[in-house]
DNA sequence: AACCTTCCCTGATGGC
DNA sequence: TGCCATCAGGGAAGGT
């Protein structure tokens, strides 16, 4: 489930490989992940080049001439980049369908929408087996992506964040904490993941009512959110399942989760058996002794 | 207006 | 072995 770090690390490993690079053709399977139709799709990204790459929460951005190309991953989203020329024997196997890869890379199945034909024989592919995520091309001029990120919070690793801004998103919710950080229109970019995460490192339980909070305790929050997305960014995203980054490989993250995944172990901290409980129809993890109520 | 619930979709898993 | 129910969940849409 592609959440800020995954989509960083996506965004980090294509950058090299596609800025600069002309779109020479677009195949489209199933329809559906597209907000527009499958032929306005081809016929306008033809052509074009690839300027520019940048995320905003979850969303990944390719900036082309005329359009933004916008992919938002949903839960099984894969965005990889194939090159039938690299040459790497360490790592690379030769398929017959798309040439050198990565040994764990899915050649083009029933599950991948969109492909791109990039220069010189490479490609990008888009992969979803679930099909929730969701691929936008919109026009640069008249300032059209302002618009579209409109509902967006505050941008972590930005001046967007600080704590008077964090402070305020706060300020009038009733809401649980875990239901309010899930909320892309407080801060962008936090998923079921990194937002049991965070309340784990900040030392609270994820019910608790946003007016509950302590000054001291919504400070540590938002300083936990920036060391878990960072931590993530650094081992590459956390794969659960699905996620892979531009080269078709899991990050390692997961490694790393302290509460995520860990029901019936016990915590790190104390020692006290990790719980799950649903709230905000979300699978939530936490310690019961250590996230006070 | 704010908050909550339902729905979309497929593969993995467990019970029988 | 096969079959069915359940679960995973981001976010739009609909409901309260």
């Amino acid at each position: 489930m592609p959440e800020l770090p995954e989509v960083e690390t996506i965004l980090r490993g294509l950058k090299p490989q596609v800025v600069g690079r002309r779109i020479r053709s677009v195949r489209v399977g199933d329809q559906k992940v597209l907000q527009l139709t499958k032929s306005d799709f081809r016929d306008r990204m033809r052509h074009e080049i690839i300027r520019k790459l940048s995320r905003r929460g979850k969303f990944l951005i390719f900036e082309l001439d005329v359009y933004y190309l916008i992919f938002h991953f949903g839960m099984t989203g894969q965005l990889t980049f194939r090159d039938p020329n690299r040459k790497d024997s360490q790592n690379f196997i030769r398929h017959s369908v798309t040439g050198l890869q990565r040994a764990v890379q899915h050649a083009p199945d029933q599950h991948t929408h969109v492909q791109i034909q990039l220069d010189k024989g490479t490609a990008l592919f888009y992969r979803d087996i679930r099909k929730f995520g969701k691929i936008f091309l919109i026009e640069k001029q008249r300032d059209l992506l302002t618009g579209f990120f409109e509902r967006l919070g505050l941008e972590p690793f930005t001046a967007d964040y600080n704590v008077g801004s964090f402070l305020k998103g706060l300020r009038h919710s009733k809401r649980s904490i875990k239901s309010l950080l899930l909320d892309q229109s407080f801060v962008a970019g936090i998923g079921n993941i990194y937002a049991d995460e965070a309340l784990f490192e900040a030392y609270i339980h994820p019910i608790r009512g946003v007016q509950s909070l302590r000054r001291s305790e919504k400070i540590a929050l938002f300083e936990a959110i920036l060391r878990v997305l960072e931590r993530g960014i650094k081992y590459g995203g956390t794969s659960m399942r699905d996620y892979v980054n531009s080269d078709g490989e899991k990050g390692s993250n997961q490694d790393n989760l302290r509460v995520y995944g860990r029901q019936g172990d016990v915590c790190y901290r104390c020692q006290t058996v990790i719980q799950k409980m649903v709230v905000s129809q979300r699978g939530t993890h936490f310690c019961s002794s250590c996230q006070l109520c």
